[in-house]
DNA sequence: GTGGTCTAGACCACG
DNA sequence: GTGGTCTAGACCACA
């Protein structure tokens, strides 16, 4: 249930971070949850073909942040749930906050923009909820 | 009218993306059109208190995209209309596809969404349309 | 026979030189000689929407390499022939050095260059000699 | 591999200009092909004498035509081929063009510009195919 | 007045 | 190791 990650090496936002914020959805959602053991940094490397450094600096940051704990010898597992990283609507603000910044800059209506949001929400293939 | 753009040093857009994607919404929504004249770099760089070269680092990545117009010895000006450029949504839709990208990682629906879309509008001071 | 110019103010070259080097085209190949009275700065400047001091600063080259000749009160005249001003060849040299550098870059045969010259020189429109 | 690059400093042409020039036509005569990797910025400035920055000015404007590709924490490599980019006629086009212009202002003959042309590209030096 | 180029040097992010 | 960003300041070309 590790799952399969999706990078884009040409995004802005670096890998390591790409890694990270598709692993805190997935504890975010429930699909992965408290105590659940994560691949290692060489599988995941290995399966992606990025770099180990890149995997473990996404493991790391999760770890300085609490959502994950490192065991000895062990895999990195969940850490028991916060309530930051177990609110979803949390983790989506950002993002939310952005664009309706650019959409008042673009002088965009409410109607206008709930609608391009609606439309681009059923145009999503919900097949496997591509990551970003 | 030259505008107050605002730029935050701590992000991890550069501050020459910043401002050249504010100019792009100001030409998108119309407040900017055809053939209107940009503040000069120095003008930009000293109400702001950033590095002329910073801002004609902007401005030259709006004229190779073919946004802005190069006078020699004269201010730069709007570019004729392109398609795109002229398209306010286009400008907005990667942002939206990376919120819904995110929201289906979160499983939320697309009520959730909306709603949550639709708060963060109306919180959102309508004082001035503060650019990101 | 002051014929009219064609100013491309995008190009790289600045328009004062475009001019220069038109009016000197005009002389090496006949079109103007000695003795014929060059249109006012004024004059070029309102028919083809330019700066006066541009135009100006055309003739004060041409003056200064003796192509033109400055006669107070009156019309600038094409001054008595020298030898460079006179060999056409001597003009389209620079052109064909840096053509003959970039097809040895680019790895071309004589032939091929030549083709592609020949071709070119077929459909230029002979209508008027469109200046650069 | 990494070729040696010429510049010359007092051309109207910029040095990241000639630079990026000079990069295209390696790319266009099949010297670099897609993949390859080119030296580094700084070895670049250190060879030629330049500062970094102009070199990273080179590849940002190839980067943005998409000649050249940018991999984070990598050497920038050569993008997968698009039409333009990898025909070499198309990058010699513009300067066979002027050529035209210019000799038919100048009322030459198809003979006489051709004979012209042949014989700089005999003179040439074909020691190196020296770069601009 | 306008924008463009280049330098020298510092600092950062990424892998 | 890689490239990216920004600064401060100088100098130039064009109109």
């Amino acid at each position: 249930m590790p799952g399969r990650f999706h990078f884009n090496p040409q995004a802005p936002e670096p890998i390591y971070r790409q890694l990270a914020a598709q692993i805190r959805r997935l504890i975010a959602s429930g699909q992965l949850i408290e105590g659940n053991e994560l691949p290692s940094v060489r599988a995941i490397a290995a399966t992606h073909g990025i770099n180990p450094m890149t995997v473990s600096k996404a493991y790391a940051l999760l770890e300085a942040e609490g959502v994950l704990q490192r065991n000895r010898g062990a895999a990195m597992t969940v850490a028991p749930a916060t309530q930051k990283s177990s609110e979803p609507l949390a983790l989506i603000e950002p993002t939310i906050v952005q664009l309706v910044e650019q959409a008042h800059q673009l002088r965009l209506s409410r109607e206008q923009l709930l609608d391009a949001v609606s439309q681009h929400f059923t145009n999503h293939s919900p097949s496997e909820g591509k990551p970003q």
